[in-house]
RNA sequence: GCCCUUGUAGUUCAAUGGAUAGAACUGCGGACUUCUAAGCCGUCGAUGUAGGUUCGAUUCCUACCAAGGGCACCA
């Protein structure tokens, strides 16, 4: 509708003898003003040296002339706009064409015929899975579904440090505290991938501590590191192997949670990536690289004077990250070739990466355009509760489950079986976690209130599901409610809901155009509310009720839009809560 | 010091240069023998400071103030 506006106006230009001017059609705040609204008579007022009401009606009546049958009236109101009034048959209409468009409402053909790679999560073998991690893969998993809506093929890759400083440490960790030999403190190894994970997490964090405050422990797990490099010892190679092995497991469960599945082809890791990187780094060297106190570096402030000089190869003659980075692009363009490569990070490698980026443009001057780097806030703690409710220090794990286990508390209130409960508590959980997230603009910090945040009031994940369940739950009743020999009557006034129904396709454009996906969390919640409205005010399932089949033929939209716009946002919708 | 993010109600967040700056939480006040009250209705309350561009600025530009991040061998 947007576009046949925007046709329409131009049309009434020509018609004018006014040049092409940029103009907006967009929705009124306020819907008194209309359902569309341009301020194309304010934007060439200048041109046609008049006032812009003036201009505006001058519009309008070319306007009318031939009205499409969707558009009731036009009018010029305020400073000059000139605001579109859509039709009970413009409504009535998208109700049944969202029907008919069932899992498929709301897609659009941007990106027909594109490939579209998304990096994202991004978490490091023996590490724990933090809380970085899982504002990444929010980020990243709806960003995904918002390009598969817009047509494109989609591949989801993820890039995981299996070398490194860190992988050092807990190696040094499981070595002094105990490795899963049957020592005392040991993890049980008939335990499940994520216990073993987490034992060997304490390990690295202990690590990490005594690597900071002893000299001598330092030069142990430095040590440590270059044998990583150069697997050089069986007794850490086998600790490797497992380690490496079992973390990744772990992940996977939390992937499984969270909804993400990558290409099985797509999991990059470092070990792999830095022996591509070396090779470019060292092929390119006195053209782009340059050796400085041993090192090789470039100066990325030569070409750009905002960006700064990085290390690549350390004096060490290790490669670092912004090698393997060199590495794992120039990877993802030979082995998928994507039309558009997007790499999901918090902020904090923002400027690393445009130094990257910027020397890989220099050797593949064609991926230069082709790459997009997004990046996102920190999520930080209100009040300095920085601790679980086990009171161990927050993973991206413990807050899962802890967002989980509140729910299910929640759900004691509820006459369902205990199995529904715990699936309900699990698809509810990751609901207020992933939306806590996505509700805001990327950019910055997010502040994450523990008490607060999981509370399902009003702007949260879990009211967005609870309306879609009331909404199914209408519909469940409606099957033993006899309604279908009752004639189609529809009702002269538009509701509210109506009036948003139709703009959700708008919605997915906008959140990909600008790789938002809080515009559709935003969308959403203004949906529900006018949805609830909707529901306070009217009885659906009464005899009285002659508009029956309308009404649940409204609600059937709404909770496929719901159900749709969640996807988006990489939330499961529940059948009941 | 230089560069990148970000400053909106008591709090957490919205607003492709447009109309009276929207929500949610909190506070206060309501409605309900009703299809799930994790809901609904009403109400109090805000653009960091100073300039500039514009018919019009939360949005763009400049300076300042404040928070976070990055600036050579960590990732």
């Amino acid at each position: 509708m947007k576009e046949q506006i925007e046709k329409i106006i131009k049309e009434a230009l020509k018609n004018l003898d006014v040049e092409e001017v940029n103009f907006n059609v967009e929705h009124p705040e306020d819907v008194k003003n209309g359902d569309y609204s341009t301020n194309v008579a304010m934007v060439c007022a200048k041109q046609l040296k008049t006032n812009p009401r003036e201009v505006a009606e001058k519009i309008k009546r070319e306007l009318e002339k031939d009205l499409p049958k969707q558009i009731e009236k036009v009018e010029v109101a305020g400073a000059g706009f000139i605001n579109f009034y859509l039709s009970r048959d413009f409504f009535s209409d998208s109700i049944k064409n969202i029907l008919d468009k069932k899992d498929d409402w709301g897609k659009n053909d941007l990106l027909k015929g594109q490939k579209i790679m998304v990096e994202y999560t991004d978490p490091n073998p023996f590490k724990p899975f933090h809380i970085g991690h899982l504002m990444t893969n929010a980020i990243g998993e709806s960003v995904s579904r918002v390009v598969e809506f817009s047509g494109a093929e989609t591949i989801r890759a993820n890039y995981q440090g299996d070398v490194g400083l860190h992988v050092a440490k807990a190696i040094y960790g499981l070595m002094k505290f105990g490795l899963p030999t049957g020592q005392a403190g040991m993890p049980d190894l008939n335990k499940s991938s994520s216990e073993q994970a987490q034992y060997i997490g304490e390990c690295y964090s202990k690590a990490s501590n005594l690597y900071e405050t002893d000299e001598s422990i330092k030069k142990e797990i430095d040590e440590i590191n270059k044998k990583v490099y150069r697997k050089s010892d069986e007794e850490i190679n086998k600790i490797y192997e497992w380690g490496r092995k079992v973390t990744l497991l772990a992940f996977e469960d939390i992937y499984k949670l969270l909804g993400t599945k990558f290409n099985p082809d797509c999991y990059y890791f470092e070990s792999m990536m830095m022996h591509i990187g070396e090779e470019i780094v060292r092929s390119n060297l006195g053209k782009i690289f340059k050796e400085s106190d041993g090192a090789i570096i470039f100066p990325a402030e030569e070409y750009d004077s905002k960006l700064h000089t990085r290390v690549f190869i350390t004096s060490q003659g290790l490669p670092t990250y912004e090698t393997k980075e060199i590495g794992l692009t120039v990877t993802k363009f030979e082995k998928k070739n994507p039309d558009t490569s997007i790499v999901v990070t918090a902020i904090e490698q923002g400027e690393y990466m445009k130094v990257v980026q910027k020397a890989i443009s220099l050797i593949h001057p064609d991926y230069e355009k082709r790459m997009k780097h997004i990046t996102h806030g920190m999520m930080k703690f209100a009040s300095g509760k920085m601790s679980s409710r086990k009171g161990n220090i927050i993973t991206g794990e413990s807050l899962l489950r802890d967002s989980m286990n509140i729910v299910l508390e929640k759900m004691n209130e509820r006459e369902l079986s205990e199995e529904d409960k715990k699936n309900i508590s699990e698809i509810v959980g990751v609901s207020a976690l992933k939306y806590s997230i996505l509700k805001s603009s990327l950019g910055s910090d997010i502040i994450y209130d523990f008490d607060k945040s999981i509370s399902f009031d009003g702007d949260s994940g879990p009211y967005l599901q609870y309306t879609a369940v009331r909404a199914n739950s209408i519909l469940e009743k409606a099957k033993g409610f006899n309604h279908e020999d009752r004639p189609l009557l529809t009702p002269e006034e538009v509701t509210g809901l109506e009036k948003l129904l139709y703009q959700f396709p708008e919605v997915v454009e906008h959140s990909y155009s600008l790789l938002e996906p809080h515009h559709i969390a935003t969308y959403l919640t203004a949906l529900a509310s006018e949805f609830n409205t909707f529901y306070g005010n009217t009885k659906i399932l009464v005899d009285e009720n002659k508009y029956i089949n309308y009404h649940l033929n409204l609600v059937k939209a709404f909770y496929q839009t719901m159900k749709n716009g969640l996807y988006l946002l990489g939330i499961k919708t529940p059948e009941k809560m």
